[in-house]
DNA sequence: ATTTAGCCGGGGCCGTTACG
DNA sequence: CGTAACGGCCCCGGCTAAAT
């Protein structure tokens, strides 16, 4: 290989390659004629002495070399653009781009507001693009720049993402105004008795964190209905008599529910900005994340 | 006489369209 | 997906002419 005739614009098409497997989608993301990319690909071919992706039945299989190649280009050309963004000012105002945001339904209705009224008074030519959390995605889509950051438990982000604590969450156990059988002091054989609603965002589960709780306390509580989302949840038990454990934030100032605490079970968690190293120094989307630090719910 | 400014023109690179 | 053919662009070398 020639280096002093290297030519970086083709580091960066090798990267899009890698990531799409697949010409065509690269160059769209390169905003290239595939043509172009595919002339590319051919001179990184001669530069690596390796055929780096073979075509398949379905777009592109990367080669051994390819792959041993992919992880330490991410991070060069990171490191680069790095240098490039943060050597920039920022400037909000004329700032126009849109940041995607995955996050669950409660996440979405508790801090997404607070979100979107912070942008458009500071950054009207943000737009923000909200989606649904899919964790087992959720690195590939960050690596891909399907999603931007993502709001959610820190702890339960893949490891290699980079995270922020933004506030502690509870729970409180909601029930109808008139509900006979819930109030603050309740014990766990009280709560257990209750007929319950969990949400399970994968769906269909009944059992969540809090049962296997109870399990090692020796107690099965009665989970009667399972719900793939928790904004459905105060209108269920306002008309039933069900009850449920939801985050606080999302009932706090609900006037036609009994909210109460729950009898002692672990029922803390930690909401949490998490972003991929490729948006670290990025200067955009290092402010919206300040912004979204100040703009909390309470 | 040497340096500098400005004007071509060739060649290479790159991207596009067209096509296999 | 890849190749071929085409065209635009830019860089650079070479030239002339003016300035020092």
């Amino acid at each position: 290989m020639d280096t002093k005739r290297l030519d970086l614009n083709l580091l960066a098409t090798l990267e899009a390659l890698l990531e799409e497997q697949n010409v065509t989608r690269a160059a769209e993301r390169l905003h290239l004629s595939q043509p172009a990319v595919s002339t590319q690909l051919s001179r990184l071919r001669d530069m690596f002495n390796d055929p780096l992706l073979i075509p398949a039945h379905r777009g592109m299989v990367p080669t051994a070399k390819a792959l041993e190649l992919r992880a330490p280009l991410r991070l060069a050309l990171d490191q680069v653009r790095d240098t490039l963004t943060s050597h920039q000012h920022f400037d909000p105002t004329q700032a126009k781009l849109t940041v995607t945001i995955a996050c669950t339904d409660y996440l979405q209705a508790v801090i997404g507001l607070s979100i979107i009224k912070d942008l458009r008074r500071q950054a009207p030519g943000i737009r923000v693009a909200i989606r649904n959390l899919e964790p087992p995605r959720l690195e590939a889509q960050m690596a891909c720049g399907d999603v931007d950051l993502a709001l959610m438990t820190p702890e339960e982000a893949p490891p290699a993402l980079r995270a922020r604590p933004l506030y502690d969450e509870v729970y409180v156990l909601i029930g109808r105004l008139d509900h006979p059988h819930i109030s603050d002091r309740m014990t766990i054989e009280d709560y257990v008795q209750l007929e319950h609603v969990v949400v399970s965002l994968r769906g269909g589960d009944f059992s969540t964190p809090v049962d296997q709780v109870l399990r090692t306390l020796g107690y099965t509580r009665n989970v009667v209905l399972s719900v793939a989302s928790f904004l459905f949840i105060p209108e269920i038990v306002a008309e039933s008599h069900l009850v449920a454990l939801v985050p606080r934030r999302l009932v706090a100032g609900r006037t036609d529910l009994k909210l109460v605490d729950p009898p002692t079970i672990s029922t803390r968690f930690t909401v949490g900005m998490v972003w991929h190293d490729r948006n670290q120094g990025h200067s955009a989307h290092r402010w919206v994340r300040e912004q979204i630090g100040h703009s909390l719910p309470n």
